[in-house]
Order: C-alpha cells, then structure tokens, then sequence
DNA sequence: CTGTTAGCGCGTTCAG
DNA sequence: CTGAACGCGCTAACAG
C-alpha cells in the first residue's frame, strides 16, 4: 500500500510541504535542493504512493469525475458512445462512473441522485423521461449536465442527438425504392422523442413516394425489446397471412424479435425480404438479404457530448444552439445495383 | 443542491449531533424529541440532504464502491457481465467503476492503479496478462480483488471463469459429428489461459474422433480481432481453394472476420459450411447456416465473482479452491435432426 | 528553499 | 436528549 504524504515526510524528515512539491513537480519552482529530491524520489520509488482522491476531492470540491446514465449497459449502442466517452476522460484524467437505468424513471432517479452524491463534475445522461429533469435542475449547481440521444422538450439542459429524421427518411426511401412499394415501420419506445423523429422521417418519406396511408404502415409497442418486435410481427404476418416484403424498425431488439417471429412461423427468414434497423451491427454482414441500417456516429455524439460537458462556462449563447444534431450513415447490404452507403444530414 | 448537516444544524438552530442522529435514522436509540425530529426532517424535505462521500470515504477508509477491468467495454460478454455485476453492487449501495484496458497492459496498469488511488473496497480484473499481478500484490491492503475470465498460474487470487475446456470439446464434438469430418479452429489471443484451454478441449474432440493432425487445425493470431479472423480464414481459403466445410472461432470477433473473408471471395456465404463460435449473440440465429455457440453464463459468472469480493475474511481455506469454474451451454441452431441445447461441465 | 496552519464534511467519543 | 471536539489526507496561503 503506498504511503500518505506526511508518512513519507516522517521517514524521509522533510516538511509535508517539500514533499508535496516533488510529488506534484514542482521542484523546479520552489528550487527543492537536487539531493533533497533525490532523497524522496527514492523514497518513493520504494515505498510508492498515491494521492487520497477521498481527501483531494474533499478540499477541492471536485472529484475528477464523470456520471453516465444509460439505458442499458449491453446494447452495443449505448456501449460503444461509454467506450468513446470513457477514452476522452481517461485523457482529461477524469474517470467514468456509468451507471443503468434499465429504461426505469425510479431507477434512473436513483442514478443521477448517487452519481450527484458522488460529486461527480460532469453528468451525461441518455434520458427515459422528461419528468427527471427537474429533479436535477435543482441539485444542478455543482456539475455541467448534457442529455443525449433523446431530446426531450424544451431542451432543458444541452443536449447532442443523431439525426433521427434525416436517418429514417433516407432509409424508407431507399427501402421503398428497392421493393417499388411501401414498407412498414416497427417501433418500440413510442414516447421517447428520436423515436418521434424516425416516424416522421419515415412518413415524409412515405408521402414523397405517394403512399397515403403511411400512418396505418408504422407499428408501434411502448417497449424497445425483442419481444416487441416479435409481437408486431406477429401481427403483420397474421394480417397478411406471410411476412411483409419490406420492413424496418426502429432498433436491433426490434430487429432481433421481428426476424425471430419470421423464422418461428415460415421455418427461415426468405431472402428476399428487404429489411431495415437503426443501429448498425457488423454481424448484419451475413444475413443473405438486403439489408440497410443507420448507423450512429458514435464518436462525434461523445466528442460533442464532451466538449459541452467541458466547455459549459465559456461561449454562453446559453439558450440558443442548445441542440447538437449528429449526422447518420446508411450502410446498404447485399444490393447489386447500388452503391454502398451514402451521408444523411 | 443539498446542504451538509452542519448547514442544516445552523438553520434549524439544533447541533450537529442531533441533525446527524436523525440523518441516520438513530433518533429513536437517542431518543430525540419528536418535535426535534419533526423541524429537522421537514427542513431536509424542503432542502435535500445527501452525504458527502468524499468525506465519508476520508473518514471511513472506504468508498463503497467496486472497481472492473475489462479489456473492453463494447464486448458483448464483457457488457453483460458488467450489466450482472452492476446490478449485484446496487442492490448493496455500491457503485462500479469500469475500465477498460484494451488488452494493453500498460493501459491495464494505469486502470488497476486508478481504480486503487480512488480508493475502491474491491477490484475485479479480466487481466490480460500475467505481470500486473506483482504490482497488485504490492498494493493489495485495502482491497479484495478477484480474477475473472482468465485464470493464469498461478492463480494468485480468487479466479471465477468458465468450463472453456468442456465447451470446446463438445463444441468440436458435435461440430465433427455434424460433418463427419474435420474442423479448423482460428483462435485469436493466443497467450490467454482460456484460448489454451479451449484449445486443449479442441484437441481432445479430435482425438477422440481419431483425427491425428489436431496441432495444424489450430490456427493462431495474438490478437483477438475481425482482422486476425479475416486473416486466418483468408489463409485457409489459399490453402483449399475454397472456404472450409467446418470451422470454429475463439470469440465472436473472430467469427465476424472470417465471415467476412468468405464472403468478400466467394460473393455469399455457403449455407452448407458449419460453423462454430466461443460467445453466444442473439443475431447467430439468422445465419441461415448450422451454426452452435457456447455461451458463457454471465449471471453464474458475476455472482460467484461478487460472492469472492464480498467473502475475503469469511471462510479462509486460503489457497485451495481458490478456482471457480462456471459451466457453458452449448447452443445449436438450424440443425433438423437434432436437440437444440446441451449442458456442459 | 522549507515549515506551519486552517479547514473541506463526516463519524465518533466524551461531557454534560 | 444535546453540544463540543478530534482527525481522516489533502490543498493553499502565509511565514519564515
């Protein structure tokens, strides 16, 4: 175990002052003899040492910190913005405390409530709810809060989302081109706002090609999970009597319960279904079909997460601007004709 | 923001003591008027009050709180452990703090030393090499830290992973069964404990299936990637002038690679090759090809890891039993002949 | 160049 | 039943 400052003061017989500034570097500065620092550098060298974040956190009112709170910890998603987020911290020497909300307004409260606890400087948050944001306007003062991926009206704090409806209506429209007909949209998480996005990218998309009933096209379950998916497409192949010839929806869980209920009715998923999913997921790869999917920029969601977390005192336009939209990119899989992916946004 | 117990002491004009007793719930054993008690809890319902842990670890000399080391966070097996251990760390008011050490160890150290400077009760470490562990041993005092994953000798703490041997040999089995032939394992990360016991279990359903050249099915790279896969598999289509009709893979990543590969030369990928994978993924059941997986139990896995960091003092028979081992299931999909499922170990 | 000092907020002990 | 006082290890300001 390394030793406290005044232990090594102890041994060594230099003042807890000199100590601390050969610790911190600074024994240029205050020109700490060459043999006095090589005294403690030994010293330390041996016995090491670390500071006290518990006590340094205590004086400074800061504690090096950054709260996350996500929905899910294993959505690849989610995991792959804390991957992004976690690498920028770990630069700024400032340690992520992610923490899951599980979808759950009660245990995303609990979240933020021990992560503010925690004194952390920084909170991100991928909301479930809008009714949480007074619960921390309130506790606000110490620490800079960004939402993202869901924002919720008015934006009360800044918030950094994907381009939801430029993403949805690139993706209808390259669907329906390929399949010269409509294509029905499975949703889970109705309430949340990038759902509402999709589904309006979707129907503008659905008006462009003429299709007037675009509102009876898009399917909708209040829960993002397989199961979700699986029971709309239950459904859908209940009202047709066979799979739809083209769908999409609105995440891999979607996805994964829409193309399971497919393969639990019909034996195999037919290959000449045309399907699309945001989120990308490499193993898309090796489906035979046609497949699209929007694939979120993960890495500019967490720079621009972080440069507001960071940068919240200067540049305040405060009220204007508060929304960050990140563009989206449609990878294409298995077509003959066209080409791979194309920019959204 | 919620005040501290001294401010609210100040405000409601009683002394700290008292504002402390009923802040933790021990006015009845000091038997605090309930008038008294009254003034104070309607004051913390109006300002909030919650404890300032950094002072608390200072003064407890605990953070009530567990550090993780996982090579990777966007992992699916690393985020769903991850997921089971948070879970298991709230329900006791602790908070996980994960890291990721991207198979580096200097990353890895600088993880461990992170996570030990903020002072965590415990430490749980995926490691990817064997050298950490004298500097951890250094340091141990104050935390209880337990292996997972990889059990390298020796096995200097409490080491939870799962059957890899059992789940390689069955895996081969009835791989080889299904093709009555042979079947290439590209394993990626060589070095680690468990890709050698995977490939001890290889070895022996080979044996036992009479094959005689188990050492040049084994293809090897160090790293655990989609490249290392495509690599492997490029090689093995060189070599045969055509993808193989049985393989298996050491990870996910892996497998991804070598789809890719075969995909990328021959247009399609063959619903006649039989594949095999380590980690399971929902999205393997819409392969159209026969393919099995073992799946690792993440439940078993975190809660025998939590139960080691939990227990340090309690039933020391010290240096035995100091490995836990965690069955596999053996997932089998689009086979018509056979069960779907299978328990190892 | 080196030493001393005063809190940060909390848990605990001791005196009333 | 309530108040006062100490110290956890660190930072920062001030005195030599």
């Amino acid at each position: 175990m390394s030793k406290t400052a005044e232990e090594i003061s102890k041994a060594t017989g230099f003042s807890i002052t000199t100590i601390r500034f050969v610790l911190n570097g600074q024994s240029e500065k205050y020109r700490i003899s060459a043999s006095t620092q090589k005294q403690i550098n030994d010293y330390i060298a041996v016995h090491g040492y670390s500071v006290n974040h518990a006590a340094r956190s205590l004086k400074l009112k800061r504690s090096d910190t950054i709260g996350l709170v996500v929905p899910d910890l294993d959505n690849a998603f989610f995991a792959r913005l804390m991957a992004a987020l976690e690498i920028r911290c770990r630069k700024r020497n400032l340690l992520l405390l992610t923490v899951a909300s599980h979808d759950n307004p009660e245990l995303e409260n609990r979240a933020i409530t021990t992560l503010l606890a925690r004194g952390v400087d920084g909170l991100v948050i991928a909301p479930c709810q809008q009714a949480t944001l007074p619960l921390l306007i309130k506790n606000k003062a110490r620490a800079s809060v960004v939402m993202f991926d869901r924002d919720f009206n008015p934006p009360l704090f800044p918030t950094v989302s994907s381009d939801n409806f430029q993403g949805a209506l690139l993706m209808a429209r390259r669907i329906m081109k390929e399949v010269k007909g409509p294509c029905h949209f499975l949703c889970g998480d109705m309430g949340l706002p990038s759902i509402q996005d999709r589904i309006r990218g979707f129907k503008a998309a659905c008006e462009e090609a003429g299709i007037q009933n675009a509102e009876e096209l898009v399917l909708f379950e209040s829960d993002n999970t397989p199961e979700a998916g699986k029971h709309l497409m239950k459904g859908l192949i209940e009202a047709f009597q066979s799979p739809p010839r083209a769908f999409m929806c609105s995440s891999l869980m979607m996805l994964e319960g829409a193309l399971q209920q497919i393969k639990a009715e019909t034996g195999s998923i037919d290959k000449d279904i045309v399907m699309g999913t945001f989120d990308d997921y490499p193993m898309l790869d090796f489906l035979p079909n046609r497949i699209f999917s929007v694939k979120q920029d993960e890495q500019t969601l967490a720079r621009k997460v972080f440069d507001r977390l960071i940068a919240p005192i200067s540049e305040r336009k405060d009220s204007q601007n508060l929304r960050d939209v990140v563009p989206t990119t449609l990878i294409c899989r298995n077509l003959k004709r066209r080409a791979r992916s194309a920019k959204s946004g």
